[in-house]
Formats: structure tokens, sequence, C-alpha cells
DNA sequence: CGCGGGGTTGACGCACATCAAAGAGAGTGG
DNA sequence: CCACTCTCTTTGATGTGCGTCAACCCCGCG
């Protein structure tokens, strides 16, 4: 595995370390690597050679997921960290009697698994929202290596340093809001993150449910569906099935932010 | 500065390496070392010597804080973790035309200031909730010292990966639960984070207000204190004024989770 | 074609916010 | 020691946002 001998990173933006067991179907919209949040790991192993005394097959690249497969459940033992490349990604909490609680989305450049890495075992469980492909980061074979692996560990530190600084922003908005500021604030997050990655313009898709919106936000799903078309006769969006267009994302912002927009 | 000469970890609950200028109240309350999350790293520090090329005064033990104070404030620049020795604190965010908006409230052998590392400044303010006590790790000054540090990273690694682990399980309870589920959910969730510094017992105190506890939960301080008479005309619990009494932990807990205890 | 799951829309009721006012401590000064 | 104020807490009365239930619609799939 000469992994050493690879182009350096901006070349791989060409694709010539995609391995052939995946990308099933290389028209879907893929973030680029430089737009991952794993990306900067994934550097650091690419430079390490056969002498570091890493163990190959650390890093799996680009497996593809089936819609509604799980890569992982609630309980199971921690093995790796994975990054969102293709498709999306919803995590749940599965409950006895009941409809699952969902935790969050993960979308193209994000990290899934992150809260499992401390705890030993993952506390939720991750599930395909469509077709969609993932990089998996073997975090038992890296520590399998006796090896220190010290700028990995600054990797890591700044990577868990922005979920914990990301999970911070996302309290505010959940609590305390109207169901209509919550929802704006919502679209405009999924928007934000979507073009973070590379993709989404003011045109994209929301690939989760609205009862899958509903749960995650604390609201029915039919609210939801009710503050969309309200959203919609107001101007501020464009929704039909999936698709969403931003009409007017400055008024939508104001209405995130105080309730009423130029009241 | 003789630090490797200090007593071994165990012993320092003998309060030996307590700095002459804090401990302003001795008889306070206060988690001992080995309850505090910040102890993996304090003991690293502790046996570094002065020949680790660390600088000097890189972790500042049992500094006192007034009621009231803030320890930093949103958009400062992110320079130290905080943990809390004795006393609490409450993270808010301020808004600029209203009330704040309480994040987190930290208890003893709990840290401040994680959702920073990332990001480089502070993304919320940090205040007493009463006369309290911190210790104080100057990361900035760590990464001063060229030194790699492995082991501490290590640690770190550790830390902010229960931090993201923590997180995680708060954000369930916080949405889709009746006010009372959420304060039953709020209490327990006290008491055990007491109990895991070592403190508290079933009578313990809540030294933050009712409307920053219905900040935090989401819910009017008439709410808050509305549920808390109910619950205690139910002899679930005894509350007067800050204290509080379990009297049915079973009971409150079933509550906490369906809403209905033994309906 | 009929079926089934997700989405939309309406009617109704309740949990909780809001407004208001009175009570209870803690600190201050006479 | 007692009035005083200030803040926090409690309690009541009233309104409303959103959950719940139910019916219907739409689209994809066998």
């Amino acid at each position: 595995m000469a992994i050493k001998t690879w182009p350096g990173p901006r070349a791989r933006k060409a694709g010539s370390n995609c391995e052939p067991r995946s990308c099933p179907e290389g028209e879907r919209k893929e973030v680029e690597c430089e737009d991952c949040s794993l990306d900067p790991l994934c550097l650091l192993l690419d430079y390490a050679g056969d002498d570091s005394g890493l163990p190959p097959g650390i890093l799996l690249r680009r497996q593809s997921v089936a819609r509604g497969e799980s890569i992982f459940r609630k309980g199971d033992p921690f093995r790796s960290l994975f990054a969102v490349k293709s498709g999306s990604f919803k995590t749940l909490n599965p409950v006895p009697d009941g409809p699952d609680q969902v935790i969050g989305f993960h979308l193209p450049g994000e990290l899934i698994g992150v809260e499992g890495v401390a705890a030993g075992s993952y506390s939720c469980t991750a599930r395909a929202l469509e077709p969609s492909s993932i990089c998996e980061l073997r975090m038992e074979r890296l520590s399998e290596s006796g090896r220190p692996m010290e700028i990995l560990q600054r990797g890591i530190i700044e990577l868990l340093g922005k979920e914990v600084a990301f999970q911070h922003t996302l309290k505010t908005p959940l609590i305390r809001q109207s169901a209509e500021q919550r929802i704006a604030a919502f679209i405009l997050n999924m928007h934000q993150r979507l073009e973070q990655g590379g993709l989404g313009g003011k045109d994209f898709t929301l690939s989760m449910s609205r009862s899958d919106i509903g749960s995650y936000l604390g609201l029915a799903s039919e609210t939801v569906s009710r503050v969309m078309t309200r959203f919609q006769k107001m101007g501020l969006v464009t929704i039909q099935r999936k698709r969403v267009i931003l009409e007017d994302p400055k008024r939508l912002a104001a209405f995130a932010e105080s309730g009423w927009p130029t009241k």
C-alpha cells in the first residue's frame, strides 16, 4: 500500500485516490476533500508512509451506504469516525415505545460518531436519509499502533473542539423559540451547512421527512408543514416536496432572529 | 518552583498544593481534586518538572470568584480552560434587547470554556452564581511552549470527547418534553452531577434563580415555580427557596421518563 | 390499476406564556 | 430593634400557540 506515492493534497481533487469498490454513481453531488471535516486527518495519513508504523486500512474511503441503512447503532462499541462524502444522515435515539427521537442531521463534509470517542460506544444510531457515501477513520486501529501519533492528536483535538462549538450554537435556537423561528433557523442552517460543503445555492433539497424535522426541532410534523406553507405564502421561500428555494433569505433571517421581520 | 517534589496525587487531598492567595473560606464545600474533570491534566502538570520545558504558571489553582463576577465574556479571545472547585457558574448568551439566554450550568468538578478551544474565542459569558473558586489551565501558555505535550493532548482529547458526549445527552430531554418532564429531569440531573463531584446527597441546593432555570429549560420562571410546588404537593420533593430534598427519587425519575409515574 | 406512506389542511383543546399583584427574605440605614 | 427597599418567588386570571385527531391529497411502487 504505497500511500506515500500519492499525489499532493490539492491534486486529490481529481479523485485519484478513489478506491475501486466505491463511487457507485459518479454523477451524484459529492463534497470535495478539502471541504471535508476529516480532511486534516486524511492529509496526515496520506503523508505517513509504511515506515510510520501505521497499520494499513486505517482510512477507508468512499464506502457507499444505501438509503435507510445504519452505519452504527446505539450501544455499538466505538470503532470509527465517519465523514459524509455525499448524501446525508440522521442520528437518532430509538425509544422503545413510540417514534425515534432525531438528534441531528449530517451533511456532506460533516462528521458522524464524534460523541462516541470518549464513551467508547455510540450513544445513538446513524442512518442514511438517501443513497450516500462516507469515509471511515478506524480509530481502533489507530490506537492499536502503539505509536503516539502526536500530530494526528492535534487534528483530533481541533475536530472535537469544533464539534463542541457547533453543538453550542445549536442549543440556543432550539429552546424558547416559536415554531416559526425554529423552522426559519433550521432552513437557514441547512442551507449554510450545505454551502459550507461546497454544495447548494439558493436552491437545495431537504432530504429528511417532515416528521424527522419535527422530531429534531421538538415540533409536530403538521406544524412543520403548516409553517412552511405560511413561509411560502409570505414569499420567503418556495417549497415543494423536498425542494427548497430561498426567495428572501434576509427576511427569513430576520424572522429567525426576532420572530417578526420588518414588523 | 519545585513542582516535581510535590506529594503524589492521592496525597493532594490534604490540600498541600493549595496556593496561599486563595481559599478565602476554607469551610465551603469544595470538590476533591480526584473528582475534578481537570484532574488528569493537573496530574500530568504536577509530575512535569522544570526540565519539561513548560513555562511556569500554566495552572492557576483555586482562584476565588465573587458572586456575579464573570470569568470571561462572549467574544473574549480564548485563553484558558476553567474547572469549578467550589460554588457554581452559569454560561449565558447576552441578547441585546431582552433577558440573557442561559446556556448551561457548571458545578464543582466540571469544566468551563470548552466551547472556545477550537473557535479561538469564547462564545458565551461565564458568571458565578455564588462565591466560588476555580482552577485555570492557561492553554495559551501551553502552546507557547513549543513542546509537543503529547500526553497532555491525550488528556485533552479525552476531556473534549466527554464534553461532546455530555452535550449529546442534554439535547434529547430539552426538546419535545412537557414542562414537568423537563423540570424533573433537570432536578435529577443537577443532583446526579453534584453527587459526581462528591457533594450532595438527597438534600442539596440549587444556586440558580427560577428565571435562570426557566431560561435554560425554555420555560417561564412562573412555570418553573408552579411545577416545583406541584411536585412538592405530590410528595416527590421538598423545596423551599433554593434548598431541595429528594423525597421520592424513583417516582421523580419515572416522571422525567414518561411524564406520568404509576399512572 | 389499487395500495401505502408521506404531506397538507382543518377543527378543537390544553399546556404553557403573559400579565398582574401580593408575599418572602436579604441587605441597608435609622 | 424595626421600617425600608430590592429582588426573587409564588399564586391567580386570561389568552394563545401548537399538539392532537382526523380527513383528504399526492406521488411512487408493486
